[in-house]
Parts: structure tokens; sequence; C-alpha cells
DNA sequence: TCCACATTGTGAAAGAATTCACAATGTGGT
DNA sequence: ACCACATTGTGAATTCTTTCACAATGTGGA
């Protein structure tokens, strides 16, 4: 049990968590390696695998408790309450700032960050959008440990090295521009083009045969 | 020049071609495999070995043409201008239909689908937010190939129906649930709230040392 | 025209991830 | 208390992906 995770670990394991939620509001109470392969597109012992790298969680003969799996998935997760911020109060940035879902991962938007004047004092729900220049500031004094990056592609450089500047951990990067950072600095990019992109190539392929 | 084209390679086919549109808008003219490494999170010899299952572009000792790689890719990829439709006219999927940034894949949305009846009938922008009861026949008829779902999670398979009846190719996913499909239909899923919660694993494994 | 050089394209090697297959073990019915 | 059964946890086998390393080849300067 001295291995190093696979990275592909741990991109599933938060759809693990996601499955555990949806069986746990259906009051389901034990669940099988096997019955994961109705709600996520992965092989039983995958996911035996998968939870063997963290331990032994399931009763041979049975399988594993919903609820009791859920939360050490989610303590093994870091799922233990977190606060970001958002720059850029744009389609994206808002859309974020108004989701309800974050609820579930628990996940709070302390505020919006944007260098737009007839932005900047507004409110989007109840979370207030703050001056970009203050940024660091606010990072540093509300111990802000990742923001979520919104702003347009070009500008992404530009938020980047202020970032560089404070001592953030991570960036969930939305623009579509690839992102030099320090690495104590993680990115992760959610890149919603070349998703849509791999989609035209799928029906190209559909197309010919 | 046989083999199957492996999952990965389609992955990254999208992230070359943004970084030669990059290129291309600063007037790069050749780009060596090396080159990309400062745009891209790859080794040189693992682009060579993507473009070598399509074809061979490049000039040896030279690298490849800017503008001609580019539109080989985006033939490739089939980026030849499609349409597609939004259901759900909420959060993701008002800053979809506002976002400007789709004419570079030559992406246009055609309509936005709901069911509530205070949206029915209103605009985002110049497109038009239609009832969902007559998705079906606007796909058939307008031959949309694939559609992007932003409606809430707990209205996916319910949406799913609908599409699954009518003869669509491709979904883009933003809901959090496995859509369960006949596999002539692609499913792409955008994951935010999974994401995130790769992030705060990182968080905490970077507290841990 | 020739040659030193740079970089491609690609088999072969190395490394990583998935799947197999089965011993280990708890379950639940009798 | 026992046993037939189901399912886990995990080494070993397999498959998939990346990286190496170099022959092939076009370039550009002398
Ligand atoms: N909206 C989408 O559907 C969509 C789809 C794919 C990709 N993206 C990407 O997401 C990113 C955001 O897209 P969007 O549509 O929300 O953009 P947007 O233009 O609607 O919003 C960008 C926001 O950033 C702010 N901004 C600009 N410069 C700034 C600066 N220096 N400091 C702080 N704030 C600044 C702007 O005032 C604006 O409010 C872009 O990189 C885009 O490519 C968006
Ligand atoms: N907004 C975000 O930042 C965000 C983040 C992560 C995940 N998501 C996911 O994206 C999806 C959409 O989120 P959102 O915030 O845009 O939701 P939303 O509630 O803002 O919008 C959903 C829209 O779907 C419409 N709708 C409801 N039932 C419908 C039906 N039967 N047919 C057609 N339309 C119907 C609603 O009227 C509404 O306009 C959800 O699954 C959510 O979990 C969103």
């Amino acid at each position: 049990m001295k291995m190093t995770i696979p990275e592909s670990t741990i991109h599933r394991m938060p759809q693990y968590i996601k499955v555990l939620e949806y069986l746990d509001e259906g009051k389901v109470l034990f669940v099988t390696s096997r019955d994961f392969e109705t709600h996520i597109d992965v092989n039983p012992s995958i996911i035996r695998k998968d939870l063997s790298y963290f331990g032994e969680f399931g009763v041979r003969g049975k399988g594993y408790s919903v609820t009791g799996l859920k939360q050490e998935l989610e303590k093994i997760m870091g799922l233990t309450g977190h606060r970001t911020i958002i720059i850029g109060a744009g389609n994206i940035g808002k859309a974020l700032t108004n989701y309800k879902g974050f609820d579930n991962i628990k996940l709070k938007i302390n505020a919006v960050f944007d260098n737009d004047e007839r932005k900047i004092g507004s409110m989007i729900n109840t979370i207030p959008v703050l001056d970009i220049k203050t940024m660091k500031a606010y990072v540093e004094s509300e111990n802000i440990e990742f923001v979520i990056m919104a702003v347009p592609s070009s500008i992404a450089d530009l938020v980047v090295d202020q970032l560089i500047d404070s001592d953030i951990k991570g960036i969930i990067n939305f623009t579509s521009k690839f992102l030099s950072v320090p690495k104590r600095i993680k990115v992760i990019s959610i890149n919603i083009d070349t998703k849509i992109m791999e989609m035209f190539y799928f029906l190209k392929k559909s197309r010919m045969k």
C-alpha cells in the first residue's frame, strides 16, 4: 500500500462520491463494485483497485456501506468546506456565482473580482463584486487557497502574474490559455471549447460509417 | 498507419489547434514539436506521434507551417461549421448562449430550449428561447447533430429520453449525472464539480507536506 | 554543389493503467 | 454450527500510452 496513486484514480474519486450521494438520496444502504457500472463508465475491478490505494472499505460478500464509503471518500478528497473567489464577473463568472449546487461540495464563493468600473461595487446574489486591484490583499487576509479564473483568455497571463505574486495554491482555469506557473501552484483547466471540438471529431467519424 | 487512434490523442488534438491559432495571431510562420512545450504540457515526441496517426505534415529540419498544420488539424477534427442547440436557459445555458468565442470553432447556437413559461418566447442576445416540447421537431427539421445539455441534474434522464427518441448523435453534458444512452450517441461530460473536488485533493496534499 | 545541421517520423523499449482471476473472507440461510 | 455463496482485495497478465533513440531527409549557408 505504498505505491503512488495514479492520476486517473484521482479523476475518478469525485465521480464515486457523486454516485454515492445519488444512491444515498435514494436511501440505498449497500453498493457493490458491480453496481457502480450502472452509474459510471468503469469496470468493477478498477473501483476496487482505486479504493485499495487508500484502504479497505468493503465487506466481503456484501459490498460497501453507502454512507460509510461516502464519508471515507470525502475525507480522502479533502471535502471539508472550502472558500474561494472568482476572477471575472462575466458570463461564466456570473453563472458560477449564481450556482446553488456548490453547497453539495461544501464550497463557498466569498467574492468576485473584476476590473470593470460598472461591475465593481455591485452584488451577484449576495456576493460582492470587488476591485481586482484589491485581490492580492483579500486573498491573503481571507486565506483563500485557490481561485476560479473566468477572465478573457487574452488577460489570463496578466492575472496569473498577480496570482503568482500572492500565495495561492491552485487555479481552476476556464480560459483557453495554458498557464505557466511555478509548481507549487496546481492548475486544473476546464476547457469547454476543446471538449466541443472533440464532439466534432466524433460526429465526423459517425458520418463516415 | 492503420493503427487505432488513442483516446488521449483525440483529447490533445483540439489543444494543438488552440496553440496554432495563438501562434498564427502572433504571425509566427513555423513551429517545431519542441516549441509546443511552451504552450502545452506535452513532450515533443508525443506531438509527432499524435500527428503521425493522421499523416506527415512536417518538414524535416524545419518544423511545421503554422497555418498549414492548423488547416490540416481543423479538417481532421471536423471543424467545418456546426450548429447546435442548448437545453436549459439557466446559469450555464445563458453563459454559453452569450459567449462570443464559439465563432473561433465555427459553432453557431441556433436556439435554446426550456420548459419555463416565463423564459419561452424571450431572446438571449439574438437567440430565441423555445418551448422544450417543440425540441424534437426542431432538431429534425434543422438537422441538429448534437446538443448541449444544461438542465438541472435531476431532469437529465427526462431530457435524455427525449433525445434518444430523436436522431441526435451527441450530447455535451453539463449535468453531474452519468447518461445512459445507446452507443450511437456520443456523450462528452463537462463536470465542473468533480474538477473542483480534484483541486481539494491537491490542496490537502500540499498542506500535508 | 556540397555538407553540417536541425528536426521529423517511427520502430522498439519503458512505463502506466486496466483487466483478469482467484484466494481470502464475511454473509445469511438452514 | 455449518456451508454454499457473494464479493472484496490484490498479485500477475495484458493492454494501452509515453518516451527514447536514431535513420531518414529537407534546409540553408559556404
Ligand atoms: N462563456 C462561455 O460559455 C465560455 C465558453 C468557453 C470558454 N470560455 C472562456 O471563459 C473565459 C470567460 O468567458 P466569459 O464569456 O465569461 O467572458 P466575459 O467577457 O463575459 O467576462 C470576462 C470578465 O472579465 C473581466 N475582466 C477583463 N479584464 C479583467 C482584468 N484585467 N481583471 C479582472 N477582470 C477582468 C471583464 O470585465 C468581464 O467581466 C474566457 O477565457 C473564455 O474563453 C467561456
Ligand atoms: N451553474 C454552474 O456554475 C454549474 C456548475 C456545475 C454544474 N452545473 C450543472 O449544470 C446544470 C445546469 O446548471 P444551472 O446552474 O445552469 O441550472 P439552472 O437551474 O440555472 O438552469 C436550469 C434551466 O433548465 C430549465 N429546465 C428545468 N426543467 C426543464 C425541462 N424539463 N426541460 C427544459 N428545461 C428545463 C430551467 O427552467 C432552467 O432555466 C446542472 O446540472 C448543474 O448541476 C452548473
